[in-house]
RNA sequence: GCGCGCUUAGCUCAGUUGGUAGAGCAGUUCGUUUACACCGAAAAGGUCGGGAGUUCAAGUCUCUCAGCGCGCACCA
């Protein structure tokens, strides 16, 4: 065959057409364009005619990364399902609206940046400077900010940037300030001295759900105490004790009452001890006897609150021991452990070592060390504390009624104000709740909400301005998730009465990490039903997490993370949305090789031909009236409209992994596998009529199948409508194309 | 300790209300120069972790055992 009966074929298709699909060539150009259009903001759509003003919301936030760092497959994948959402709503004609922002991530964010400042300078927070060391912060907040979003484009994503929230922004402050002062004034925040979690390190509290536990071996020391024997990992912390615990019905130690005082010889020479029966000590467990230290021990906290006991402080704020340590006092707990150790070895009072004992440390997930439990004086959120309720909408609660806010958190989900998905998810979020003591919201770091509260003196006042003249601010910050509990509301503008909220509040669905549903999803429930008396949202989908080909966890340290950027550079971004999605079933991780992606790299070139090769049967149909369609003609257009329906059935279900592959096995093993063959004959047939007919049929099938695959491969698809005859779309983008009607011929 | 999940083809996983198993990748055989080798066709491959039960019928429901993973709590 030669070049010259080439050519004149080829010059009916596209030029761009006649190379395999390369998304490199595409895909800024693409996001550019859908961009500039200003289609991403509904507002647009309804100015330029595309969406009805009084369209159905459909609303969804974007979980906002931490500006400490750069995108990873995690982040990919809830971009892609969100995105998913977002289109496919889009073109179903509602209002849709998918608001983009970041989250300061106050601890992580200061906590890297004093880590940079100083191995470049040497220098710690308090040389640096409040003001100084925000200053930091800030700008590098900024720069990850911008990278972060940079990413977020390249994956497609068709958020409306005219929107763009920041956790630390004027809008977002004004809501913190507002729900503070309020909580305050209800009853519902209080100051108090509680058991905390204190990072030595980072000189912060944490809150309980931002302590791991890390298993350690550490030897463990059994001590004469008197007449008892009692075992501790921590002899550090035992000066203090002069509580000896047992269990009331312990028969081993009947003989001992309840008060009653006795004479032991302890670390620093003798002390009187005071024997307290308690059923907190477990008889199973060692001697049955302990010892308490309630200022470094909640549980001892606890005890010693139980039966109104002394409570004396031991390690201070840098984990060095106090006066009350004697001759150790001054020292660092880890140098005065085996010090320690060594006296009372000398005094013998050591009766033996367990070295093989293995115990849970605690440390702050953010980046901090060892955590130190201390009493100290800090804002909490009472969760038990019953209140009447305000204005409500949410189902089940009505105004008036006597509710706690741990109550109103399980009463949204009990009721189906708000559902999540996987259903399984519902227990594991009661059982947070159950478990849930007062939420700690104070920080002694720098970046982030400063508390509106003032002291002079003993008195205190919470407002948001100054009260005058010799009042001091409070120094501390509001932890990272009290704003990120406002976050659907305050990104539509709360506390102002805005069109914004007014319309797309509460929102439609939630899409996080099954991850933080504790950290994010219950806190906004808890915020959001208390101040507006709305949910945040009407559905939590839940994802997995994004897990190595093999289904460990991606980590720098294992040297298996698949960076998504390194993808989209690859394989480009439809296909890296798609591996995300198939096989990703709601609340299960996801394993991901490259070769998943790669395979996905195929199917959009598949598309690309499959676009070309009927684009080239049909460049020479007549546009005339709609022609007689055979029997089988008529059985493709049922096939077609039978795949509409499933996979819009799919998506209204969550069940994206099921919709993708649907229109992926549609479109690759039956329209291209099966009727693209069979049509060959008919298009280079004599039977004009049937072949009319066909083409007909073809070009049905074509655009129906763009849209289809649009919400998941939103590149390629906008890239193929864009070089369709203008007669042969029913939009000038395809993203906002109306969704396929499903339709018997 | 409490709770949740998983165990299905060599690998990674689907399998909606119970009707004797599916996909992708890998592998086998064959084919293919005009939509696409980033292709097509065909074949192969599983007693659905073990055991018991309910049922006409169980991967699917119940109980039980085993292994793996995760969350929470405790940790003197």
């Amino acid at each position: 065959m030669s070049e010259e009966q080439k050519q004149p074929e080829k010059q009916d298709i596209p030029e761009v057409f006649l190379s395999p699909y390369n998304p490199k060539e595409h895909e800024d150009a693409l996001y550019h364009m859908w961009e500039e259009s200003g289609y991403f903001n509904p507002d647009v759509c309804i100015e330029k005619g595309v969406t009805a003003p009084d369209a159905e919301p459909f609303s969804m936030v974007l979980p906002p990364p931490n500006v400490t760092g750069t995108l990873h497959m995690g982040h990919a994948a809830m971009l892609a399902v969100e995105d998913i959402l977002t289109r496919y709503n889009r073109m179903l004609g509602k209002r849709t609206l998918w608001i983009p922002g970041t989250d300061s991530a106050a601890m992580a964010t200061q906590s890297k940046v004093e880590g940079l400042i100083y191995k470049e300078e040497k220098k710690r927070r308090d040389e640096i400077g409040r003001e100084e060391l925000l200053k930091r912060i800030n700008a590098f907040a900024e720069e990850s900010k911008d990278t972060i979003i940079g990413q977020t484009k390249k994956m497609g994503s068709s958020l409306d940037w005219s929107r763009y929230a920041f956790t630390l922004d004027e809008t977002r402050y004004n809501a913190v300030m507002e729900a503070f002062v309020r909580m305050y004034n209800d009853g519902l925040i209080y100051r108090g001295a509680r058991s905390v979690n204190w990072d030595p390190a980072m000189q912060t509290t944490v809150s309980d759900d931002e302590v791991v536990y890390e298993e350690k071996n550490s030897p463990f020391y059994y001590f004469k105490y008197g007449p008892f024997t009692i075992g501790t990992v921590r002899p550090e912390t035992k000066f203090g004790d002069k509580y000896v615990v047992m269990h009331p019905d312990d028969k081993r130690y009947a003989e001992y009452e309840h008060g009653q005082q006795i004479d032991v010889e302890w670390i620093n020479g003798p002390i009187t001890a005071t024997i307290i029966k308690d059923e907190a000590a477990d008889p199973e467990m060692g001697s049955g006897v302990m010892t308490i230290t309630p200022w470094h021990s909640a549980v001892d906290f606890e005890i010693a609150q139980r039966h109104n006991l002394d409570i004396e402080q031991v390690i201070d704020e840098r984990g060095c021991l106090m006066e009350i340590a004697g001759e150790f006092a001054g020292m660092h707990i880890k140098k005065a452990r085996p010090a320690i150790i060594e006296k009372m070895q000398a005094k013998g009072l050591i009766e033996k070592v367990d070295e093989s004992y293995t115990h849970n440390v605690a440390t702050n997930e953010r980046g901090g060390g060892m955590i130190e439990p201390q009493i100290k004086e800090q804002w909490f959120i009472a969760v038990n504390k019953e209140f009447a309720m305000g204005h409500s909408e949410v189902p089940g609660v009505a105004e008036g009624d006597t509710v706690t806010l741990k109550e109103l958190m399980i009463k949204t989900v009990e009721s189906g104000g708000t559902e999540i998905f996987p259903e399984r998810f519902k227990r594991v979020y009661y059982n947070w709740i159950n478990n849930l003591h007062d939420w700690c919201i104070s920080r002694q770091i720098w970046y982030g909400h400063r508390i509106p509260a003032w002291f002079k003196n003993s008195e205190v006042k919470v407002q948001v301005e100054s009260p005058g003249a010799g009042w001091e601010q409070d120094p501390d910050t509001l932890d990272t998730w009290f704003s990120s509990g406002l976050w659907t509301m305050s990104t539509l503008g709360w506390p102002a009465a805005t069109d914004d909220f007014a319309t797309y509040h509460p929102t439609t669905v939630l899409e996080t990490g099954y991850d933080i549903i504790f950290f994010w999803v219950a806190r906004m429930i808890l915020m959001t039903t208390y101040l507006t008396g709305q949910v945040p949202f009407k559905n939590v989908y839940l994802h997995g997490l994004v897990r190595d080909k093999s289904g460990k966890k991606m980590s720098k340290s294992l040297g298996n993370v698949i960076n998504p950027l390194d993808m989209i550079e690859q394989f480009g971004a439809d296909a890296t949305r798609l591996s995300l999605i198939v096989g990703a079933a709601p609340g299960n991780d996801m394993p991901l090789g490259e070769d998943k992606v790669r395979a996905y790299k195929k199917f959009a070139n598949k598309i690309w031909n499959i676009s070309r090769f009927i684009l080239t049967s049909v460049a020479d149909a007549e546009q005339s009236a709609t022609p007689v369609l055979s029997e089988r003609d008529q059985e493709i257009l049922a096939g077609l409209a039978r795949t509409v329906t499933e996979v819009s059935a799919e998506i209204d279900r969550f069940n994206l992994y099921i919709a993708a592959e649907k229109s992926y096995h549609y479109v690759w093993h039956e329209l291209a596998d099966v009727i693209l063959e069979e049509s060959k004959d008919i298009i280079n047939g004599d039977d004009a009529a049937a072949k009319a007919a066909r083409q007909y049929v073809l070009t049905r099938c074509l655009i129906d199948s763009l849209k289809l695959l649009h919400p998941f491969m939103p590149f390629i698809t906008e890239a193929v409508w864009q070089e369709l005859p203008e007669e042969m779309r029913d939009a000038e983008q395809l993203m906002v194309a109306p969704w396929p009607v499903a339709k018997a011929e």
